[in-house]
DNA sequence: ATGACTGCAAACTCTTTGCACAACA
DNA sequence: TGTTGTGCAAAGAGTTTGCAGTCAT
């Protein structure tokens, strides 16, 4: 594939009637070239580095925006703030009860099967997400000593 | 099994070195029986009945402790509150992205698998969940039209 | 009797909203 | 040129914290 990053995001807005910003430009490359899941607050002070002036309700919403563009999943983690990451290869994550700490697994879940029973159901299913609980390395160690 | 709820918190909570009290067997009762994901202020609402004067931090508090006692998992859809359950029989969520709406579906994902590739990361899986991002029915009409 | 638990009030974090200005098409 | 998008400030929702009093064991 020789569409660059840029490439998508420049076809995906104009199919849906939206207009290319230096906003949404500069947010879009920072989480793709980070690829990682980060906190809104993380992408804006290093999109910001990039384009001085830059506002966290425009992150927001830019955010928000390319998530219904499909370019952008959110990971809501339940305790803090919700992650935002590109869409890349499919993955799990372990979230850490006690900590909140989120690691990449590398499971692909069969979504299609999970996709297939949602939309039987009327629900029109974008993806699917597998989320693993518990405690991570640290934490646990922590909880035997105590 | 003819183990009753009030057992299984009482042993849990025995193991643990914890206390019962009359907060927690409410609690506990109010979400088994409500037999689907609320969130804390609907759980409070309804345990207030039974016991006028609970308050939120102790909802809160007791949720936190009946999550790692293992009876209660939370759910965390993003936008909004995260929502409670009693441990049942293992289902996926649909969460709607538009209006937030969390909806059950019968699959029981491959947990084992999930929980073994977490465990060889030195990760303490506890429990896996499966989500389906995406929208319901009404919002995709919704969409669908403007 | 003693330590855990609860309630109250206040604080805190994360996220959204309203409105005036700027900038893409 | 007409919207759509952005920044600023402020508000809002949900959740947590600190402390004094209460209750289980």
């Amino acid at each position: 594939m020789a569409t660059t990053a840029d490439e998508r995001l420049a076809t995906a807005l104009r199919a849906r009637g939206h207009r290319m910003t230096s906003q949404r430009l500069v947010l879009h490359r920072v989480l793709t070239e980070l690829g990682r899941h980060a906190k809104a607050e993380e992408i804006a002070r290093a999109s910001a580095q990039r384009l001085p002036g830059l506002s966290l309700p425009t992150v927001y919403a830019t955010l928000e925006l390319l998530e219904e563009l499909g370019l952008v999943r959110r990971l809501a983690t339940g305790g803090g703030p919700v992650l935002f990451e590109a869409r890349g290869k499919p993955h799990a994550h372990a979230i850490c009860r006690r900590c909140g700490t989120t690691t990449d697994l590398a499971i692909d879940a069969e979504e299609d099967d999970a996709l297939a029973v949602a939309g039987a159901t009327g629900f029109v299913a974008d993806h699917a997400q597998l989320l693993i609980w518990g405690l991570c390395e640290r934490c646990a160690a922590q909880a035997a000593a105590a």
